[in-house]
DNA sequence: GTCTCAGTTTTGGTATACCAGAATGGATTG
DNA sequence: CAATCCATTCTGGTATACCAAAACTGAGAC
């Protein structure tokens, strides 16, 4: 289990207690304590912080403690934005330059999806729905595409997640991920880049809603507990 | 001057030397030699490492010294390509959402490229050529794009900086430079994605040529001293 | 009662010491 | 003479100690 570097298993820790929201947006992460609270010292801590840094899910503040990300909605859509580019080129990419052998296992990933479809835990469901995407990306033969996708794929989880929770639509998701797959099947260069761009475009809605609905709550707390806003 | 965290002043250090090429690809970076060249303790050198390795100027491996990138004519052709998207996508997003001011910035440093045209040091110019580029994606309004390209922008830089300076082409970069400010200021949406695009498609054959050229030499040096690949 | 300011504490930044694994070089053996 | 193996050394990884700046706190003055 040892093939993953002490600052990147660190790293890995902290990423999940973030997105599974043990850690709120907001919350400051103090070396020292992180760090002997996982037994470690600060030189590794240290080093995986600056990694969760550069994933854009803690923010570095000069001589300040860092503290968990708090993306805006703009932030987030601009995110998903990028996301969208990237994976419509993606399918383009796809279409001309992957093997059989690769569209085949994204068609696979489909197909595990709508299998377990109301069966799993919402959280590896919402795994799977990921790797789709992920898979896409990577079947582009383009490093710094695929490099990049999954980079704003972790940042954009967290928000994914609360939308896909929020909109039980989960039919409508498979539904689509199959049109994308076909489509790739066929290589369709243009069929493919247009149901991944119809795709993720549905997903900014989603997202956006899931995201003001969150911060309406969350103010509506604040304003309670005696702390306005 | 000290608005600037030591380790990112010693990878800003380190990243002229490499780009200038007194560091060649491949060499070896030891935390130890370079820290105390420089008069300063590992640790920040270590972190100054880590940034350039996350930049892709160095390759991190385990147990072992990091060492300049050797990127392979593919791999660099797949961040041009990388590039060529997302400021493609910049492009239309500046015509609909930049400001008069920032769309005037960016006219600016077309202007200056021009007027400094043969005076200055290749390198300054070019420094200024590369702002023209990220001037774009930063008007974007999207600051995830921002970022990506002005990383992959970093990466690419030598490559490019050697194209350029194999192909004394100035004035047609200029030229085309001149032609995308122009489309930006009528936020001539199409036009200006048009005219992006080819001018970074020029670039990737450049690049291609460059660095063929570069490896062909190389290979012959090797050769010549008994080493041979 | 509130504002201010100094002393203390907390925290990130840096330097240094120690450790383990990899590389290297030389001696030994076939 | 070549190949191999062991010891030395070199290098990155980690732990710890020290420092300076920011923050908190509490006492004092207005």
């Amino acid at each position: 289990m040892a093939d993953e570097s002490l600052p990147q298993q660190l790293a890995r820790q902290i990423r999940r207690d973030i997105l599974r929201g043990k850690l709120v947006p907001g919350a400051p992460i103090k070396e020292r304590d992180s760090a002997s609270e996982l037994g470690v010292s600060r030189t590794p801590m240290r080093e995986a912080i600056r990694i969760l840094a550069q994933e854009g899910l803690v923010y570095l503040r000069p001589s300040r403690s860092p503290i968990v990300a708090a993306p805006s909605i703009k932030e987030v859509v601009d995110q998903v934005e990028l996301l969208i580019l990237l994976e419509t080129r993606s399918a383009e990419l796809v279409c001309q330059f992957a093997s059989d052998r690769e569209i085949a296992s994204i068609a696979d990933i489909v197909r595990l999806m709508s299998e377990r479809f109301d069966a799993t835990d919402p959280l590896d469901m919402f795994e799977v729905d990921m790797s789709f995407h992920s898979a896409i990306a990577k079947a582009s033969h383009n490093a710094p595409i695929a490099e990049t996708h999954q980079r704003y794929l972790q940042r954009v989880w967290r928000a994914r997640y609360m939308a896909a929770v929020q909109k039980r639509n989960r039919d409508k998701v498979v539904c689509e991920h199959r049109e994308i797959a076909d489509a790739l099947a066929e290589r369709d260069t243009a069929a493919a880049a247009h149901t991944i761009h119809g795709h993720l475009s549905h997903l900014v809605s989603d997202i956006r809603n899931a995201l003001e609905a969150e911060n309406a709550e969350q103010t509506g707390k604040a304003r309670k507990s005696g702390r306005p806003e």
